[in-house]
DNA sequence: GAATCTTTCCAAAACGTTTTGGAAAATTAT
DNA sequence: ATAATTTTCCAAAACGTTTTGGAAAGATTC
């Protein structure tokens, strides 16, 4: 049986450093915790000894009588099955440049069919493994608010549910941009509108039909088609292939995000249509692949990294005592207009 | 100041368990941990009594006492950038699945340009935050082998490097695919092959362009083109549409990855060509997405959750002890033929 | 009934840090 | 020279587990 690493090589601890400097274990953790009860020369010494050995505070030990593990958590909702959804991994990289500056770490994990969602966040909580969360893909009324909310476990949320629960919450805010967006397909010649959205009951899915509906009628134009997906690129693909059979097929596509989106432009060249000028497609949330797609999407890009920001920001304010109970940062998504809407 | 979770709500310990039941914490403990010397029904007393008090063990004291943390980490390499490339968000799908089935989490970060990707390997492991690494995108001489192994810190990695350094790892195998997607190719009438690759030292790179010149060696072929981007679906793009405005561009385009190919369709569309009948595209990782590109693309598609228990299981065989330095997994990714390829 | 074994439990010692509440030494004020 | 103050340091007590090395009680054997 080999040796593991602890086995053989047990790293150097507080004691270590305070040995080798004839002080106090006290006087060391002080020191290069910058208090200011300990003399200057004294603190150099124990700042370039401690760096010389390689030393760094124990985590669990740290974390122990702290209270607090510098981490923090971000479960993929259990609705979508595995994380592998583009719009996720542009989040969680913003996330993780943003903790990571701050010397805070981010813990992911997918709920499993064994362990439920809601006892994974449990489970994290009550083993102190995390000290606060961020979530998202909000839900009208979202179980994870409440109980996050009942418990007082700090979290802030990409979407604010409405549960009338106040929590700090990043909010997408493109109602003006959208009214550019159906002005820019009628422009173009487009006239029959369908949005292709998700689940009802999703913030995202909510607040981007209102804005579609909001500019069709701020436009006198008929109401449109709706038809609903699970949000996925196949999901989509067979929703829109079905749609473009029906008689009156819609000649554009506004699509809930992007990875729909992909969807639906996979089904409308099935259906020999050259998007673009047969039909319009557009999508939401602006994730890189989307300027390499046949043609190029057109969509509402959000400004990751400054959601990512403005999250981290709020949720570690909230773990300093830092009141900021209902904090709504607003961002606005940027329209970009490519060849999948003619350009 | 708002106070806290943890200032509010103590969560219940080991003592509180211990207390309801007048008995001593060591006995609590080991009833939960499954030892013999607890008599049933005692034993029966305290599961029920600590599941329906919501306890569960302090992380950070039993990581504190038993000297590991049950959770491994994965670092993107600081070559990525982030890491929103789609290959990552799948194969961390995968870990996160695997590990948490055996109750480890999975703790991720991506190096930032303030703290070198070396010093936070360092940092994680010297503070006991994680027990292991899992390792991907490996390189032909990887310092992070290097490193982890000097330090006898344990790692699985996908992709085995040249450094002679023998650690568990899986191993892509791809040859005789490979010639049957050429002679696929050859089949469809496509004959001026060239290789869309990456960073020349990555061992991605090296296997999968060694397969390819294999298979051309094989069917007795002229030696193919061979393109150097940075592997991401832009990169591709413009290295591609350099590539098509040569003199005698070529007509079938292997690519390392499938983000790369995404963007060797946009160059072909952008160059007026039908991709399927004039040119041919495939990629390599079977993406999802990959199944909706226009047209759909060709790929190799990896067996991504049989890696990923591949590595998380022999990485926990030797978090055990279990010696297992050379282990090595081989799989099969599977040929997918769409019609980016003429179907 | 005494001696031996099993079964079932527990007190106390770790694990490596941070923090509390002083104490000694150095400095300044009286 | 003494008192008051500041500077600099430290011993000891947490934090919540797991594990070690028994001890008490019950069962079995002589």
């Amino acid at each position: 049986m080999s040796k593991t690493f602890w086995e053989t090589c047990m790293p150097t601890t507080i004691h270590d450093v305070a040995k080798k400097l004839n002080l106090s274990i006290t006087t060391v953790s002080r020191a290069l915790d910058g208090y200011d009860d300990v003399a200057d020369s004294t603190r150099k010494l124990v700042i370039v000894t401690a760096q010389k050995m390689g030393y760094a505070p124990n985590r669990a030990a740290r974390q122990l009588r702290r209270q607090k593990a510098d981490t923090i958590g971000f479960i993929i909702p259990s609705i979508s099955k595995h994380f592998n959804e583009p719009f996720f991994t542009e989040f969680m990289s913003g996330l993780g440049d943003e903790l990571s500056k701050r010397n805070f770490d981010l813990l992911v994990s997918n709920a499993t069919e064994d362990e439920g969602e809601r006892s994974l966040y449990h489970r994290w909580v009550n083993s102190h493994k995390v000290d606060g969360f961020i979530l998202n893909r909000a839900r009208r009324h979202d179980w994870r608010v409440a109980y996050l909310s009942e418990w007082g476990i700090p979290f802030a949320g990409l979407g604010r549910s409405h549960d009338g629960i106040p929590y700090p919450s990043v909010r997408i805010e493109a109602a003006d941009v959208y009214l550019n967006l159906v002005q820019h397909l009628i422009d173009r010649g487009f006239s029959r509108l369908a949005f292709i959205g998700g689940p009802a009951d999703l913030i995202n899915q909510i607040d981007r039909l209102k804005w579609f509906k909001g500019a069709l009628k701020k436009l006198k134009l008929e109401p449109g088609n709706l038809i609903t997906t699970d949000m996925s690129s196949t999901g989509a693909y067979e929703a829109v292939c079905a749609l473009l059979s029906s008689p009156t097929p819609p000649d554009a596509l506004l699509c809930v995000n992007d990875q729909t989106a992909y969807g639906a432009l996979h089904a409308a060249h099935e259906h020999g249509l050259t998007v673009g000028r047969d039909i319009a497609i557009a999508g939401f949330d602006g994730l890189r692949d989307s300027s390499h797609t046949e043609p190029p999407l057109t969509t509402l890009a959000v400004p990751m990294p400054e959601i990512a920001q403005a999250l981290v920001h709020m949720l570690l304010k909230k773990l300093n005592g830092e009141a900021s109970e209902a904090e709504e940062v607003v961002v606005l998504p940027e329209l970009c207009i490519r060849a999948s809407t003619g350009g």
